[in-house]
DNA sequence: AGCAACTAGCTGAACGATCAGCTAGTAATT
DNA sequence: AATTACTAGCTGATCGTTCAGCTAGTTGCT
């Protein structure tokens, strides 16, 4: 039963491909570290995926479902409820759990990022129209522009899992510590209320105070 | 002369290889790419740099070394005077104009902080050490840690260069337009502002805007 | 039930291409 | 003459891909 899975020896590529092309880039990894390392020959990783650049597209397609997966349940978990200010950390706090969760997605997206961006070009817009659309009335609250919004949340989430090894231990951070993840959204929260507060007490565009 | 002039083919060996290790990694780039795009025989960058891995380092420190050269610039350009509440805008002005002149430096750090750091850890030791004294009064009057505070102006700034393929130009931005770096700039300086404004009118602290 | 025909899963071996590094040598500069 | 600059050619290793072949399991026929 176990002997011949074709299902099975699949997953175990896919799984042992995207944890090596995850650390290592597409490169710098062989078709025979990835049959090693899912425990089959050589030549059976081109068997199931015809190529390496074909398993690389099932690897990274992969990747892209859990995050629409992860966004989609972070959108449905607050749907309608909850006051415009809270978006903001509801939004955060899904983005630092899933990034925290699935490092394999960040390097990968990060690697991609370093190329033209095209593999992942659809993914990235159905991600940002369904964040600007979540995003859009708390922006206008805080007196900026959706994009810019999106962007700010986004980069603030990013950087310190695609820079845990560079700057963030540099600075003594850790963001797998919860505790990280917990101020994180305080005080992104802090900042949004911060800019609220801004926008409606001087209650135009902030040239020389 | 210029039949044979050592320093001029090292540096037209370290342009090319900065340029192509950056653009595809270190991996996916061969000594006989780089040697043909310098113009010279494939065995000439090792003459020089006795190894692949040599001339990649040499690359990356050079690299290392201008955004050394710039941050200094920049600090010693506002030396002492200056509000601190302009640090950030000074702070933003400085990483945004640089990240902005030098994909490459990009790129190769980006590159780097997907492995283990550990070739830039000096890098980024003093790039924070120098961060924190600069920003540290500015970020005890906006109540927040020193780290926190670099830890959000990096991100900000560096973000939309590392994606300018993905993120950015779904959301309709480009980095690399003048106006977005003056609207970026002013856009942190109004964030600062606001959490100094929320800190003073939460706290005891005074302070006149 | 039993046997033959067929398919899917998987493999070891071999292919041509390309890699980085080395050696022995030539040509220009000092 | 000596040193530096530079190169063509070679070498062993490794790369991704291909392919014939083996085995386990399923289906169809009697």
């Amino acid at each position: 039963m176990a002997t011949r899975d074709g299902a099975r020896t699949r997953e175990a590529i896919l799984r042992a491909a995207e944890e090596l092309f995850a650390r290592q880039g597409f490169d710098a990894t062989s078709m025979q570290q990835i049959a090693a390392a899912a425990g089959v020959a050589r030549a059976t990783p081109s068997y199931f995926f015809g190529s390496k650049a074909g398993l690389y597209d099932a690897v990274l397609a992969r990747a892209v479902d859990r995050a629409q997966t992860a966004i989609v349940r972070a959108y449905e978990a607050r749907d309608g409820s909850g006051a415009p200010e809270d978006a903001v950390e509801a939004y955060v706090d899904a983005l630092l759990s899933f990034f925290g969760s699935d490092q394999i997605f960040v390097c990968l997206i990060q690697r991609e990022s370093l190329g033209d961006g095209s593999r992942v070009s659809e993914f990235f817009g159905r991600f940002v129209d369904d964040a600007v659309a979540a995003l859009g009335p708390t922006a206008a609250e805080a007196g900026v522009s959706p994009q810019r919004l999106v962007l700010d949340l986004v980069a603030l989430c990013w950087y310190p899992f695609a820079h845990e090894h560079t700057l963030v231990p540099a600075l003594g951070l850790d963001p797998r510590d919860p505790a990280f993840a917990v101020e994180q959204r305080r005080h992104l929260g802090d900042l949004m209320r911060a800019l609220a507060a801004l926008r409606s007490s001087s209650s135009g565009r902030t040239q020389t105070p």
